[in-house]
DNA sequence: CCAACATACGGAACACGGTTCCGCATGGCA
DNA sequence: TGCCATGCGGAACCGTGTTCCGTATGTTGG
């Protein structure tokens, strides 16, 4: 599992019945939610689309990061886990780098809002940071690393610094025609080889 | 000049004096809180600062970005005449368009919060985003045009874009230790080179 | 089945920051 | 000096995050 333990994990001493129900209707709510008015829809409005008070959305995902974590949680397990299958099915080990990377940007510029949120200093945000960092950098890490071995790039990188600069780049990707974020991406992997 | 005719322009029928004034102690007050908190610094804290009233930060700067436009203009006039003259003054144009984009970068990621505001998609930052654009697009687009007519660079970049990505990239530079947002934006610039 | 308790719920109320608006003050001018 | 356009202050309003508590309801022991 991943640690936030917040959803229908068989630990603890098993909430009541309408309190597990009203998780599902918030999570279900929430996605659809952040589908149509981006991660930062009020809260709200998250509320009244899953029929709950305000109260109840707090009680159960104190921070608008526990929302957003576990509304995404499988699609960034699924990113993780594609780290190692990449690394064993590529050609190169800098293939299987850009490759994961460009599951990432996917990932990220399809959720609008979610880019800024990840890079927001904003306290809320925190569990997010943590969360995508704890799950994604030491993958990203074990890619560079190959790769860095392999003599294909330059070994002075950081795993966490190349997330966030990729991050970064898919920021205001979705709404502005003019900016197209995988090309950035596509740049900076490039810059990262060795010639 | 640059356009926005707020500042104490010769043109128009000459503002009242205490209104000059107040433009003046307000442009002070707004920096040097950008300075202290950001640009993102609440407006009621400017007005304090400045000993005004609310409505006269307003009626003299109607959106944050009129008046960050105004704080920073010198600075990106600086910034945008640059260019020229590190094209003639640099051994490569791209070597010129890698110095370039240090500047904007120097400039960016001492700005808290600047780079954030500049990327946001609130209406709100919609004059900042403007200005930003008229006055250093052209300018990029002459550098990279050199530069890929010297056949250093790729010749398919777009000036908006690369400057968009830039800006991105130093979206969080400062406030963390662990980011360093001119080696990513190294990165880019690299990328961007023919091999 | 019922009582009693823990758990969870709803939403009013508060905090905060942006923005508007209007009655009042004042600089500039005849 | 008196008049008027210009400019000023800040109360008030709005949207949104967040807290808190009286009430409702699931759960469990008798």
């Amino acid at each position: 599992m991943v640690g936030t333990d917040s959803g229908s994990g068989s630990s603890a001493k098993r909430k009541r019945a309408d309190a597990r129900r009203n998780e599902e209707t918030l999570l279900d709510a929430a996605a659809a939610a952040f589908v149509t008015s981006g991660v930062d829809v009020p809260v709200r409005d998250i509320a009244a689309r899953a029929g709950v008070g305000i109260g109840t959305i707090y009680r159960h995902f104190p921070t608008r990061a526990d929302l957003i974590v576990a509304v995404y949680q499988h699609q960034v397990e699924a990113c993780a886990e594609a780290g190692p299958t990449l690394l064993a099915n590529s050609s190169t080990p800098h293939a299987a780098l850009v490759r994961w990377i460009d599951l990432f940007v996917d990932f990220l510029v399809t959720k609008h809002g979610l880019a800024e949120a990840l890079q927001s200093d904003d306290a809320a945000f925190e569990t997010l940071h943590a969360y995508f960092i704890d799950r994604l950098v030491p993958v990203c890490a074990r890619l560079l690393d190959a790769a860095a071995t392999a003599g294909e790039i330059r070994p002075d990188m950081d795993a966490y610094e190349l997330l966030r600069g990729v991050g970064n780049l898919c920021i205001g990707a979705d709404h502005n025609p003019r900016y197209d974020a995988r090309r950035m991406v596509g740049l900076l992997t490039e810059g990262l080889r060795l010639r």
